[in-house]
RNA sequence: GGGCGCAUAGCUCAGCGGAAGAGCACUCGGUUUACACCCGAGCGGUCGCAGGUUCGAGUCCUGCUGCGCCCACCA
């Protein structure tokens, strides 16, 4: 293959077409979900660029914050040491020579899978560019009043040090145990209940309904905590349930989000009472411990004074965990940069609402609008040193300057730049455009923005979709970042779980590339995706489009052998068989059906209708009525290769998105051009199909399939001939077709000895035929007894249902009048096939 | 706690108002010169349960049961 197909040309005539590649984390490996995403973009991609479109597909990667430090880090501790003995400086230094010697092994990958990417446009998340877009973006939306830095509860990860956004954290049921403390003494005292005892030390106050009876009297008194001896306010809230636990809620403003806005609302103070570690800093018999043994502690000194009302043991409930590491996040009181994101959600909502934006499938954008309508403001802060940096000086009195990249950093002893990285979802987030060389405005961004199609899980709608979205109509003045979106499945084991290191059922894409080939897993995954839907995945899956694509290949060697070619032209209609036109007319409607349904994004139908047409029609049938074709003289021969040619040329030209490697052989050698990539998508003809041609073939098809079967019932070898004659062909609507019947069902001509062994009519819309054979007493009688009774139970029921039908006067009335003539037609074959087969019986019984 | 989805052949799924389908698996038979990664013939389903709408319901409505998934600051 010539290099440069796959480049894109930003001064082409011709229309764009782009796809960004779902950036993968520098730190990935292929797997599964990537390979089935992969083979969906190639698919669009390469159709498109066949229908004429000039295409980009850009491919790239993600500094992935935490994910890389983490790993980096993680070979520190291996040589002892920490990215604190480092410094900074020399830690980055170090993450960016991991990048080079053992970072993007998935691009290797992506290669073996084939991915008609353009190499030219790769890019990171970190690059030069992309980092100035970033700092761009940050610089106009804090002019602009849509980030801000507060004091705020934000989920903490203890074990990675920094702060996560909401979509960082995962929640889990786990055992808990909820207990009830008494507060205060004699009638001043109150219970209440928690599941985070050691908080008790930052409590400073106690919170009720105001229309609770049970504690009117409370409100507004004091009430000593036990263990501190601290005296907190007991104050009225709207937000307490008085219908759970004790009605009375204990409030820790600085370690829980609820509690802190209490805390607001009453200028309650925020007391910190752990750090940064998740350990203990109150002083007292606790400070020093991990929260996990503080809480135990406390329990036992509360137990000691008689304070434990209540235990429930065990209590389920939501618990928060990093979704980098598992840790139990830590709600924490700190300053941390936000992004105001209500009125940039409202225009990610409208831009799907009013149709900019579609979303496939359709019922996937009521979770979408779920969550731009419920978004909390989103925390890009982190506490980590590989990312962007935050582009903010901090003066001489904490004024705040934030520098855009247009500016130098301020200089000077007393300035500072925040220490903290953003958030990496937030470079993610730019990926459309800042790709494309915004800020500025390059050739590519004019041209490829917005993209045609984004590709990616659904699972990753609101991480990523969301935030592309709102960034995008924010950055290029309301103009949505794709115009589709594409949301394909997760990717199961055989039996529906998800794939999962820890469940030890992962398929690993790379070991079916070894054993099965890049076409078969790329068409077993194609095959597999409908929108939105899940994938079970399964090792025969990979072997059965192993086996289709040896059968592409064969029966494509078997038409070149035969002299099938792209330089004869098809004749006229008029020299072709039936055959011809049946297999023409079903070529152009796969054609319309494919083009359709890809154009649908309905790729595992796609796939399934160009296997049962590769498969079922033209090897089973074309195929073998093609060989009778060319035994029958050169003229006949020559149309057929013809026929060959053309069916051949279009079926590959239609299966390469799906099945690129082995299409691209078979269709260069068939055409002697130079690439199928940059070969015309098929266009349909648009001629209606010739139904007298089809009716024949459908004829055949099941006269033939009678035979066979007649021949499997009598348990004839099915390579012996059997001697034949044939009566009522042209009744049935079969002229002409007679010497295909006998190739196809293995019969050959009566010879002048013919002695009739038996007689097989087979019912046909039009008429029937009837075969007499020569089995030289071979006959099985039972068998064919047995099968004419199943046969006749069969036609009988048939004929009951279809009668009962029109024998209701409601449904002659209001059924369409093509319903009823097709049950009429379907009665008058079951009548005539019940007196064909009592013949039949009658007849067996005189032998 | 809120929202969404799914229950059709042994398995994975398609069909979403007018004769129950596909692939795989299974059974039987095969040296049929493109292909045994193959060919031919078969077996297999009261379409989760209960009601309702309709001349007609896997297909529309209601309820139930069982599974998923997403969201979630009832301590």
């Amino acid at each position: 293959m010539a290099a440069g197909y796959f480049t894109a040309d930003s001064a082409s005539a011709k229309p764009p077409f782009c796809i960004v590649i779902p950036p993968p984390n520098v730190t990935g490996s292929l797997h599964m979900g990537h390979a089935l995403e992969h083979s969906l973009m190639d698919a669009l991609t390469r159709r498109r660029r066949m229908m004429g479109d000039d295409v980009l597909w850009l491919p790239g990667m993600d500094h992935a914050g935490i994910a890389t430090q983490n790993v980096v880090e993680r070979e520190l501790a291996g040589e002892g040491k920490s990215r604190h003995d480092l410094g900074r400086e020399a830690f980055v230094e170090r993450v960016w020579r991991w990048k080079a010697e053992s970072g993007g092994m998935i691009l290797n990958q992506m290669r073996r899978l084939g991915d008609g990417v353009d190499w030219s446009r790769e890019r990171f998340t970190m690059d030069e560019r992309l980092s100035r877009a970033v700092q761009t973006i940050f610089k106009r939306l804090y002019e602009d009043g849509l980030i801000y830095r507060a004091e705020r509860i934000i989920n903490w990860c203890p074990r990675c040090h920094t702060a996560l956004s909401d979509i960082e954290v995962e929640h889990s049921d786990d055992e808990g145990e909820l207990i009830s403390i008494r507060y205060g003494d004699g009638d001043s005292s109150v219970v209440v209940a928690t599941t985070r005892a050691e908080t008790m030390l930052g409590d400073t106050a106690v919170a009720v309904h105001p229309d609770d009876e049970r504690y009117r009297h409370l409100i507004g008194t004091e009430v000593v905590l036990p263990l501190t001896g601290r005296v907190v306010p007991v104050v009225a809230d709207e937000h307490v349930d008085p219908s759970f636990g004790t009605g009375a809620v204990k409030v820790t403003p600085a370690h829980d989000p609820n509690d802190f806005e209490i805390g607001q609302r009453h200028q309650l103070p925020a007391l910190i009472i752990m750090d940064e570690r998740g350990l203990i800093t109150a002083h007292g018999p606790f400070q020093g411990l991990d929260r996990f043994e503080a809480r135990p502690a406390v329990v036992a000194a509360l137990r000691e004074q008689g304070r434990i009302v209540a235990e429930k043991r065990p209590y389920l409930h939501a618990v928060g965990h990093c979704s980098r590491c598992d840790t139990v996040v830590e709600p924490r009181l700190s300053m941390q940069w936000f992004v105001k994101v209500a009125p940039l959600a409202k225009a990610a909502g409208d831009a799907v609402r009013d149709g900019r934006t579609t979303i496939h499938p359709a019922e996937l954008a009521k979770r979408y609008f779920d969550w731009v309508d419920n978004m909390h403001d989103w925390c890009i802060s982190r506490q980590l040193w590989w990312g962007h940096r935050i582009p903010v000086w901090y003066g001489p009195n904490d004024k705040v300057v934030c520098v855009g990249p247009d500016e130098e950093p301020p200089q000077g002893e007393d300035w500072r730049q925040d220490p903290d990285v953003l958030d990496t979802w937030f470079s993610s987030a730019l990926w459309p455009f800042s790709t494309l060389g915004w800020p500025e405005r390059t050739a590519d961004l004019d041209r490829f923005y917005p993209n045609s199609v984004l590709v990616t899980g659904y699972d990753i709608l609101f991480f990523w979709v969301v935030r592309m979205m709102m960034f995008g109509l924010y950055a290029m003045d309301g103009v949505q970042p794709f115009d589709h979106v594409y949301l394909h499945g997760l990717i199961r084991d055989a039996s529906g779980k998800k794939m999962s290191k820890s469940r030890n059922n992962v398929i690993d894409p790379l070991s079916w590339l070894d054993r099965y080939g890049a076409d078969a897993t790329r068409f077993t995954l194609a095959r597999g995706a409908n929108p939105g839907g899940d994938m079970a995945l399964a090792e025969d899956w990979a072997a059965g489009s192993r086996n289709f694509c040896n059968k592409l290949w064969n029966a494509s060697r078997f038409a070149l052998m035969n002299g099938a070619s792209t330089e004869l032209p098809v004749p006229d209609r008029a020299a072709l068989t039936d055959a011809d036109r049946w297999i023409l007319d079903r070529t152009d409607a796969l054609v319309s059906e494919v083009d359709d349904l890809f154009g649908r994004y309905q790729f595992g139908k796609a796939c399934e209708a160009l296997y049962h047409f590769t498969w079922n029609e033209f090897c089973d049938w074309y195929l073998e009525l093609a060989k009778v074709q060319i035994a029958a003289g050169e003229e006949r021969a020559g149309y057929t290769r013809a026929v060959l040619g053309h069916v051949l040329d279009v079926l590959l030209r239609l299966l390469h998105p799906v099945i690129p490697f082995v299409t691209e052989v078979l269709w260069t050698a068939l055409t002697g051009r130079e690439s199928v990539v940059v070969a015309d998508w098929p266009k349909a003809t648009g001629v209606g199909p010739d139904v007298v041609a089809a009716n024949r073939i459908d004829g055949l098809q099941r006269l033939v399939t009678e035979l066979r079967r007649f021949r499997s019932d009598q348990l004839l070898k099915p390579g012996q001939r059997v001697p034949a004659q044939m009566s009522g062909m042209d009744g049935a609507g079969l002229a002409g077709l007679e010497s295909a019947v006998t190739a196809l069902a293995r019969l050959e001509p009566a010879t002048e000895s013919f002695t009739s062994g038996a007689s097989l009519e087979v019912a046909l819309p039009d008429g029937t035929v009837t075969v007499e054979v020569d089995l030289s007493g071979t006959v099985d009688v039972e068998a064919e007894r047995k099968r004419l009774s199943k046969d006749l139970a069969a036609a009988q029921k048939e004929l009951a249902q279809t009668e009962a039908k029109l024998g209701n006067p409601q449904f002659a009335d209001r059924a369409p009048a093509d319903v009823v003539a097709k049950i009429k037609a379907r009665r008058e074959l079951a009548a005539s096939e019940i007196a064909r087969i009592e013949a039949r019986i009658r007849a067996l019984a005189g032998t």
